[in-house]
DNA sequence: CGGGATATTGATTGATTTCAATGTGAGTGG
DNA sequence: CCACTCACATTGAAATCAATCAATATCCCG
């Protein structure tokens, strides 16, 4: 139903490791995926891997954007994080997935083996390391979203992500959302109701303008920044 | 003005360690504090570092509870944990911690030096793995929390509480709190009333008793196990 | 130029917060 | 031993914010 393209780990994705890791990995983790990783294309919306299934593979986004959810038995949906080029994911767990993955657009993924990471990082102690501080970070993440979720009002909550999305974009003035209004509602613990009139909101305030939907340019970043309490 | 009672590190802390690794360590994490650690005594709501200090040491509960939480600027307050004997802290950060640790009752507690801590994982792989299993550990926690901070009711977060605490203890049809009702509301996101009414309202349900204000009687476990989705 | 998915807007409801008052319990000093 | 006090907890009434229910509107794609 939705196409998976896989190209395996081979000579090819090798010669291109060792063109890329000079140049752009600064760690041993990023070289183990860019030496061993295998390509994956998916489709928008097609599943990466289900929450519960066992944990053979860890991933990393080429291109493109991920997100990771749980369900609720009775349908409520968390996003836990948005993946973008340069992150990993399917890392946070020991044999199980604990999360759905999912692409939120085409997407473009490398894999490897989670066995191959252990036995690396067994042997090179770069590489334990980089795991020890990966997993640091996407608790880091965590306990930001945790902040968010727990004590912030809906503006907060959208101004927050802005800054978030702003910040993790090279364009920081104006934000290309990749994301639908639910998915931000689903990301942020509100309805698409409350996340678009929070939006038109924001836009009569003059923090914000959105040229389309799914465009939003911060014009105002000192007023979304106070509203970041 | 708030009294810490140290012992440092020394032979009669390395002698009990001796004992207590064949007993009741079973990682290197463990075996490191046991040997190295020094021990602290800090009464009821003293602070054991702040936000944003040097992270220096690294935390074991021995002895009573400790509650991590960050402060928004106006005040509201996120409390990220509760930590118990047995439990590490500080351990989720590079250089400055990223919460406020508390004592929530009268602890005792071990610590480490960081640097001790990396140094030793830099040499024995079955720390850097133990180091790295711990932080997937908070990360779980974490991510549970998310998803109770972002899309349960008031009585779903107050029955995922108690179960937790549930589970957590020895006893697990009766449940001590060592914890006041603003600490409860603001690890839960909610207001003191908010889970004082719902103390209320799952006790008029029959599914707790209150014999006292700290002391929580899990009648049906089933019907809170339901309100957790 | 449809047509379905996605987004916005409006009206109403409802859960939780806020404001306010009362109750309870543990520790202290008379 | 009791009264006092202070911190903590409960309860009530009103206000508020976001959810829900419902109707358009817009966008993208064939």
């Amino acid at each position: 139903m939705l196409k998976q393209d896989i190209v395996l780990g081979s000579s090819r994705a090798a010669v291109a490791g060792a063109i890329l890791s000079r140049t752009v990995e600064r760690n041993g983790l990023g070289e183990a995926f860019v030496l061993m990783g295998a390509r994956l294309n998916v489709e928008r919306n097609a599943e990466i891997y289900g929450e519960g299934e066992p944990a053979e593979y860890v991933y990393r986004v080429v291109r493109g954007v991920v997100r990771t959810y749980k369900l609720l038995s009775d349908g409520r949906r968390q996003i836990s994080a948005f993946l973008i080029p340069g992150d990993f994911f399917g890392l946070d767990c020991d044999d199980e997935y604990r999360f759905t993955a999912e692409a939120v657009t085409d997407a473009t993924l490398t894999f490897v083996k989670r066995s191959a990471l252990t036995g690396l990082a067994r042997r090179d102690g770069e590489v334990a390391n980089d795991l020890w501080r990966m997993a640091r970070g996407e608790l880091h993440r965590a306990h930001d979203h945790m902040l968010l979720l727990g004590r912030k009002s809906a503006q907060e909550r959208i101004a927050a992500f802005l800054l978030e999305m702003a910040e993790r974009a090279e364009e920081t003035d104006t934000v290309e959302l990749p994301m639908s209004r639910l998915d931000i509602a689903d990301y942020l613990g509100l309805t698409i109701e409350t996340v678009s009139r929070t939006f038109t909101h924001l836009e009569n305030a003059a923090a914000i303008e959105l040229p389309s939907t799914r465009r939003v340019r911060l014009c105002n970043k000192a007023a979304l920044a106070r509203l970041n309490a």
